[in-house]
DNA sequence: TCCTTGTGTTTCGTTATTCGAAACACTAGC
DNA sequence: GCTAGTGTTTCGAATAACGAAACACAAGGA
């Protein structure tokens, strides 16, 4: 499958919106998460691979390459990072991790209302200016 | 394969972290996408399977239910729509939407410059609320 | 030099996911 | 009862991901 790109069709629309072929690139299995792993600065592949438990190296390096031909990662000395673009990227994603986390605790109040047992969970909302840090 | 929940291990990571579980729920095929045309209000699956071009009904479906069940979109009189924490889903989504768009001008720019002609393009940045628009 | 260790990367057979078309079930209007 | 429109499921074929092994290369030590 062509990587997807900006202004041309891809997959799911021919219009070449940007939205679309954004969708369709991170749609892609573990497209999100290497992005999201890269934030913390360059890395090297097998360290990125030991990061992202389950991640296979076919996979990985066909990412790799998808997000390079997409101007989002480069490689560099030290392995993989971000280019300006892909930083923004990251930052872009932050609204999701904040999303994800209020989700988390409907999510936990949903399941625990079966039990009828309400325990107000420390909320680990992410106040900072969004320090990449591991899983 | 399970609807990856917060709080549970999921695919490519076992601590529970939110964001992990996002991203393998919405890292699966389509996944955004049918979130994207929700935005624009309930819609029948029918409907829906027409705006994806390439959408086939049995991952339709699929991904219907996994939404469902993560609580961000819910069956209703008119279809599907997005539950109010998929709502927000939509707006923290929106940032990506501006970035796909600085994303595709620089795409552009990269490989305008081989043929070494320089057009100032109509910069279609959102600078709107975000409405909810089709592709 | 030879050996080990650590990288980055590719290959390939197996397994899982998606496609794509067709079908089934139900409802409303004629 | 027929038709047309929904929502949904089924199933074989095509595609993508897994997973382990291998190859290539460089650095460091015996």
């Amino acid at each position: 499958m062509p990587t997807p790109r900006p202004g041309g069709p891809v997959r799911g629309s021919t219009t070449g919106r940007p939205i679309m072929a954004a969708m369709d690139l991170f749609g892609r299995r573990w497209a999100l998460r290497i992005l999201w792993e890269l934030r913390a600065g360059p890395i090297g592949a097998r360290a990125l691979l030991a990061q992202c438990e389950g991640l296979s190296s076919s996979v990985l390096y066909q990412r790799l390459r998808e997000l390079t031909s997409s101007g989002i990662i480069t490689p560099s000395a030290d392995g993989y990072e971000l280019t300006p673009t892909g930083a923004d990227l990251g930052r872009a994603l932050a609204p999701l991790d904040q999303w994800a986390n209020t989700w988390a605790q409907k999510q936990k109040q949903e399941h625990d209302q079966d039990q009828n047992q309400d325990q107000d969970q420390d909320e680990r909302v992410d106040h900072t200016g969004r320090p990449p840090e591991r899983d």
